[in-house]
DNA sequence: CATGAATGAGTTTTCATTCAT
DNA sequence: TATGAATGAAAACTCATTCAT
């Protein structure tokens, strides 16, 4: 595929395409033919740009990622000073991106639970994908931070990371959930998500530092 | 279907052969044909059982989350003294049948990955069984012992509880991917998961208890 | 299947069972499965008898035919006086069973309709009767009462026999569908249907007996 | 279906494959398989144009009654002087055209004994086009030359058009079954059928007419 | 004799993929 | 390069028929 001539206009309509057909529908249900209706092009030309629609999938998929770890402006993890307002800032923030590019997120949610449906080559590829993506992206985010922190004894930054990266992940399933259902959302709307995800890094933070440097 | 009388052997194979097929396949590409073969029966009983493939996922998902529930012993939830030793007991547990019931386990975790492949009726099935399960275990398991313990002020019972859950659910997803990776490990080789967790538990336990009582 | 011992009161229950339902759905969509279930025996009992379900629809043909000819009491053709009479007499008695047996005569009339879709052996076979009863009953029935009647030159028994048996094919073909949508009808019902005939009748007659004799 | 674009040429192949088989076996012992062979055309042309066996079907038939309807030079009809030659120029003109179209009339006229065989939906708009065109079609046929008719006091124009219709039907039957038997046959092979319809026509309008116009 | 659970051949239908234009 | 009509392999599903009990 690799030396396809590609129109950059084309495949944007693609791909945009692309993710909404796989998010609404799954991969399985998703159907080229209304993949490429919607993004006026031709079924040939999905076909002539990826070769299949399986691999249309990935490319999809790793367009998606890129465009949002793009848009990620990582201060918001890098410049909290307590875990508590990292927290807080990089949830706001990510529910800002998550209202803003609702299918996009929702594909990168989804990628994980379809990889069953997909072919054994393109499974391969993207769970490489989100195994890079995961140690590349989880410590850079909150390393800084976790850094900084006044850890009590026997208390790990793995352990930390561990805490709140399983917060996050439920505060995004929760937001995912809530917009499905909620398609106009706005960041104000979820923020009772965001109060209660701060609540539980609270409980977390106390039980993590040490008590002198547990007050705020 | 309710009143097709079914052969409890032949619906033991087919449930079997069924739960195997959809946990290694996926449900789409999961075939009847290959079902039937390994259950031993043909392809006619499957749709004379079950009258369709759709449906027949939706019975093999109920039917495992029934022998799961029924397998589990609430008391190694409900007889502990503090949330770590719960903790401890229930992931122990829960690795033991995960692992005795390997097959059945991932299942019952791929369901809600599995629904955009369903056709919409089951997809509906399979998630209402889903929350109502949910809303019936998750408080019956965790409540006893979250009601003894001793919170600091400002920290709810629902918080500890959502905390638990999201540790317990993390656990379960990485021993999953072990069990993938190493069919014919044992308890003992899941050991350094639970640990893993019962540090985190151990932390939160810190963060949510008054100090007083934060000594074992 | 002719030396199978049959119980005479499951085969009344079968070919009853059997009427309905291939009326109902005619030869295709019927179910051997609902023929059984609405009979009271068994899917098997019904081969174990008829072997087929095509050889079932020819039997219960057969049978219908049969029983059908029997109530037809001849006289009311052979006794009238002249033509006008004679169908009004007939067509009246002959609705008096079509409401009486309405999915016997349903059934005999849905016969050559239903030809194409028995395989080859039995379409013969129910080709053969209906030819057969066609050859053996039309003149019976009209012959006597045609004898009586006093010809124009020019106009053959053949010939009326043929305008009134196409009058009567036509009048059978309205009280079916009216039949059909007012299952509780009464010969009451149906007298405006045998009116508009008797007029035909009255018609054909005057064109084809001589002018003295053309006065009632 | 209305909006996927058809090849003319292979839309014309399939039809007249579909008629053919239609025609031979009847709905059900019809076979798409055999339908796209004979039109030369792959089974998937078939479900990507009619989307279903059974609309194909429906599909098939329409275009069929407008191809005979277009055919049919209603001046044979209206243009008659008297009911006899008005009906001999009709059955003359039909025959040459069933003998032509030996394939479409022969579907037209199993159209109605298909019915039992279809799904409910096309079951439904076949019987519903059929009613359509009966009302359409049959007093436009018979009206003008009834018009001119002298009638006998009592005998309506209904009456006429019935007992002619009536006679029509007969005479349409039996030159199928006879061109079934003798698929090479000429109109002039026909003739002695025309003959003994125009004998019938001729009884009718002799009780039908006003002795003094009863000359032709 | 009678049963009805089980079979599997036979069909329809789907849709990713191809390829002539 | 782009099209989209055409393909046909792959699967789900049906139901008459069988046969062990």
């Amino acid at each position: 595929m690799k030396d396809v001539v590609k129109d950059p206009l084309k495949v944007e309509q693609i791909i945009k395409s692309a993710q909404k057909e796989f998010v609404d529908q799954g991969f399985t249900r998703a159907k080229t033919e209304t993949i490429a209706k919607n993004a006026g092009v031709s079924k040939g030309l999905i076909f002539h740009y990826y070769g299949s629609k399986a691999n249309l999938y990935y490319e999809t998929f790793v367009t998606t990622m890129e465009m949002i770890t793009e848009k990620a402006d990582l201060t918001v993890w890098t410049g909290a000073e307590n875990l508590e307002s990292m927290i807080k800032n990089a949830l706001i923030y990510k529910m800002k991106l998550q209202i803003e590019y609702k299918t996009e997120f929702a594909l990168s949610m989804q990628a994980y639970t379809s990889l069953t449906e997909l072919p054994e080559l393109e499974q391969q590829k993207v769970a490489d994908y989100i195994k890079k993506q995961m140690a590349e992206y989880v410590p850079m985010m909150s390393g800084p931070v976790i850094d900084r922190l006044n850890l009590r004894d026997g208390v790990t930054q793995e352990q930390v990371i561990s805490l709140v990266g399983t917060v996050g992940s439920a505060v995004q399933d929760k937001s995912k959930v809530f917009l499905q259902q909620h398609p106009e959302a706005t960041v104000a709307d979820l923020q009772p998500i965001v109060d209660e995800a701060v609540a539980l890094i609270e409980i977390i933070e106390h039980g993590a530092l040490k008590p002198e440097s547990d007050t705020k």
